[in-house]
DNA sequence: CGGATTATATGACGATTATCATATCAACTG
DNA sequence: CAGTTGATATGATAATCGTCATATAATCCG
């Protein structure tokens, strides 16, 4: 069937936008062809027509959400000082909320241990997120005047993955809040941006 | 055919300890029964008269791994005072060598992500370990008398975690051993453990 | 209005998988 | 030495997967 100009392009969304749901619920190799395509309303056959393969599907779903993640942080400290902001930054990524919804979550916390099995085309991918997280937490360290920013932005963002992915593999609901709350607590003190302390440059 | 008594119990012990290595290597869905037994030299239909399922082979095998890891860090430390122990721990475990060998590493590094789409049996297998692991940490943070014990265990436990998941999930080197060394000095900045802290404790 | 175009559907292929029924065959038992 | 037992092998099943060749049918063009 042919269809008004466009729309082919608009399916290519949507199927982009349930693939890089898909593949954060599921993994890269948990996540079926087939089921995308239902998930669409479609058949699995069209699937061919709109990616070159299914990596080359993950790898477009994995770019996707690298850069709307990135959209969704900037509009959620949009005008907050430079340590509000970075202490939203932290409470939002190291919060329940986080950990309940990996299907828009950050994919470095629900593919970290997934990446080291998938093809080059898909680790570069994932690469470039990465370094784009880590250079945007430096100067996000650099501009709330906290030493060390170069060295310390690695550090953090490798502490606010693990809070989160440790918190979502454990099952048990009670030390998975403990591990949330207190990486959480710990991550914000060691920046000294603590309630307390923040108070004090309000 | 019929071997000697005991056979069968040191073809299970392989098995197990080839399980284990698989499964830290390739994720419990991505290791094949199949392989496993070829690895061991058998053939696939064996596997069954070992295991009542793959689950129930990879619940062993991960209840196997948490238990010589526990002893391997034990033996590590053996005789060192409570703050050289801690600063051990956390050299051995921030590492190139842990980074780089997942086969015989801590799958709550390898597995953090694979953790949530897991059967029950299996999660509250892992649960276990970490549980255990978040008890002596912080038996040994309160051992080398270090404030605040109860809420810094999970914190420091998740940050050695995320610093070799997320080193280990990113494909280029460079940035992988920045991130392994900003992590691991963050960590021991944190506690009080830097080299030139230590020092002067030794 | 009719034929070309093209997005999607149907159906199939081969590979891989966990699982299990059954066969084999060596060692122990008598 | 014969027969039973038990550990492993063979082979099959059904399910699932990525991939692709081909069919279908709706829209656009002339």
């Amino acid at each position: 069937m042919r269809y008004d100009g466009g729309h082919k392009q608009e399916t290519h969304e949507k199927l982009v936008k349930i693939a890089a749901r898909m593949l954060r619920e599921k993994g890269p190799d948990g996540f079926a062809v087939a089921e995308l395509m239902q998930e669409a309303g479609l058949t699995h056959g069209g699937f061919y027509a709109h990616f070159e393969s299914k990596e080359a599907c993950v790898a477009e779903a994995l770019r996707e959400i690298f850069a709307q993640l990135s959209q969704r942080v900037e509009r959620a400290i949009e005008g907050l000082p430079p340590r509000h902001a970075l202490a939203t930054i932290i409470d939002i990524y190291v919060s329940q909320r986080h950990r309940d919804n990996p299907a828009d979550g950050c994919p470095v916390t629900s593919l970290n241990s997934d990446m080291p099995r998938q093809p080059p085309a898909i680790r570069d991918t994932f690469d470039k997120g990465v370094k784009s997280m880590v250079a945007t937490m430096k100067k996000r360290l650099a501009a709330a005047h906290i030493d060390d920013a170069e060295s310390l932005a690695p550090a953090v963002l490798s502490a606010v993955v693990g809070a989160v992915a440790l918190s979502r593999a454990v099952n048990d609901k009670t030390l998975s809040d403990e591990l949330l709350v207190a990486a959480r607590n710990g991550i914000k003190a060691r920046l000294g941006l603590s309630d307390a302390t923040l108070e004090a440059y309000a």
